[in-house]
DNA sequence: CATGAATGAGTCTTCATTCAT
DNA sequence: GATGAATGAAGACTCATTCAT
């Protein structure tokens, strides 16, 4: 008696969005299926017609935060000429998903971490395999270093380390930020650490 | 006066060291007290004598978890003869401690960040003040960096921005452990990465 | 759109009496939330969705319990014809509501006087300001009185102390009624107790 | 091994208005056993020694209130020359009582009220019968009256319910002071009541 | 399709009582 | 006799999920 004719995926992708901001804001842990169901504008019961339970809705909202940069990581990527170029476009990629909506995002950031450690939660799980996704990331990585050692840009190093390493920066200083935003200058972090770091592997 | 003779300290630091096994296994975000009591071979109500209520455990693991940290980077420090083996002393004492106990603690390490993030709790709050004890600590890695700087074995560069970057790499070091610890080899990570570091500013 | 319908205030009213009921018969400090959830034909948590806090109930049942009397109290003023029947008015108003429901509210009227007491109780405290209300309520009778007076009816007196003696008269009343109901016989004790303070201070 | 010889009896009394000051001090239903323990100077354990259970020493404490106010009243009685001078000598007798300790014993009337209805506690009800105690004491009051009466001092009438009346207003008084104790002057109230009841039940 | 009222399992916390010393 | 550490039953409250409308 209550038809409404609507586009699944699109609202779906609605609902998603809003549990994201909501997720942004008052970190995963505080977050109740009503917070969630207000900022999507429908009500609770709805929210169980687009996610199984709000552990999935966990697993998209990750899921989405990846997308997004990786996304934005391939449009910069494209633009760059060499692999120094590359890798800083991959790290600025990440920096500014993290830091869409003024830096609300940057609590989810954490929170990817966090799920991605208790792999205990198999709604997550399900979604995709962190463990392998974060592997095949420095893969990559690796492989860009490997194309500058085979340029003879830098010197032969263990590129799995080094990517490992490169990361972790990237890692790190969003943990720092994250703690206190008002000290820590990212994108001068991040581009001074890759100038030292980069330096370090030169050849010369 | 003829009373069960207990030493509460000691019956104290009992509980809190199995309050820590139990919340590395578990993660700080799913351990019930009746679980800590279990495993510290309590009842539940006697857990409420030592601590005031479970976030104030949470605060004191923390607490325990730094102090450690701490203690072995002291320790290793006064036996560092120069900047660079004071750099790598602190490094290997946070990987030590986050090490310990075959590795629970390091989950132990995330949910320390995720705690710091939510300043929303008080109890932790009180423990102490997260944002100026790691400012404290990028700080002391700077003046590390300036004593080589000084001694002409680095080129001049912003510490705070480097000491930023170094404290990062370990950080999401130890993120990327935690998520596929078979792969990451930390200790060899850590040292290439401060090699190419050392490397990528030194003066020559 | 197409929810449950269900009328919240009247639903919240009928949890409100299924509470006095319960709290009448057990007494205030013997009330599990539990036993007010099964009066009311609902699951312990639904309570929740009509009143914030069980304190909050406690709140609601005094209101509604010094409501009823006022009600009664109004309508009963209205049909006399003197200050002697106005008060017999008002303190019969107040035996019929605290005599209904078969007398559980008998045990109402203490709790209410208890939780009077105890002002640390701030979820109460909100519903009404209890010392102010009995003030005023002193207030009136005195007027009454005073009226009785003006009207040459009543030798002079301090209205604000005889007021306090008949309001005393009357909660004793009840409170030796509650004791043991078989001996003390309310409304006579009320009339006979009544003629006498009347007798004793009319002017001839 | 930690024996001491103690005069039972009197270290019973000792707790028992160590108790007394924080039940009046704290009210009934916030006293826990450690308070009174620590009020007594005496461990937890030692109370059990000295009474069955908390609910025990609430029944003692009533007792002890109200032998107090008779041990006055006997006193005061013996002075008395007349029915009037009685029946004065009786109320002042439970308002001493009452106020002493500069009114934190009020408290305990109300709770001992309190008690009195919940004939529920099996302990308290195993101290003395409340219902008989009261009968009696009305019965008491009404033989003063009668004894009045015979006199010729006052006009024949119920003596029962005027009894219950004149008690009445002692107890009810002490619930408005126990209110509001600023705006209650307690020997005037009773005073002008009794006046006037007096003189409503004066033959003349 | 949409909803939000209803729910009860699950949490933390309190505290009277016990009992080993 | 005296003690206070230990306890666990009990109780207020939360919240993900269901389902009648």
């Amino acid at each position: 008696m209550c038809a409404r004719i609507v586009d699944k995926e699109a609202k779906r992708r609605e609902i998603l969005l809003a549990a994201m901001h909501v997720v942004a804001r008052h970190g995963i842990g505080n977050v109740k299926v009503t917070n969630i169901a207000t900022a999507a504008g429908i009500g609770k019961g709805t929210l169980y017609e687009y996610f199984p339970s709000k552990e999935a809705i966990y697993g998209a909202i990750i899921r989405e935060y990846l997308d997004r940069a990786e996304v934005v990581a391939a449009r910069k990527m494209a633009l760059a000429n060499s692999p120094r170029e590359k890798l800083a476009a991959l790290l600025s990629a990440w920096l500014e998903t993290t830091a869409e909506e003024s830096g609300d995002f940057l609590r989810l950031f954490i929170d990817v971490w966090s799920e991605a450690i208790r792999l205990t939660s198999p709604a997550v799980a399900k979604v995709f395999d962190m463990k392998s996704y974060f592997h095949e990331y420095r893969a990559f990585v690796a492989s860009i270093l490997q194309e500058a050692i085979d340029g003879g840009e830098l010197r032969p190093i263990d590129t799995m380390v080094a990517a490992s390493g490169l990361l972790a920066i990237f890692d790190g200083i969003m943990l720092q930020w994250l703690l206190d935003r008002d000290r820590v200058d990212v994108p001068k972090t991040i581009d001074t650490t890759l100038d030292i770091i980069w330096n370090g592997i030169s050849k010369k």
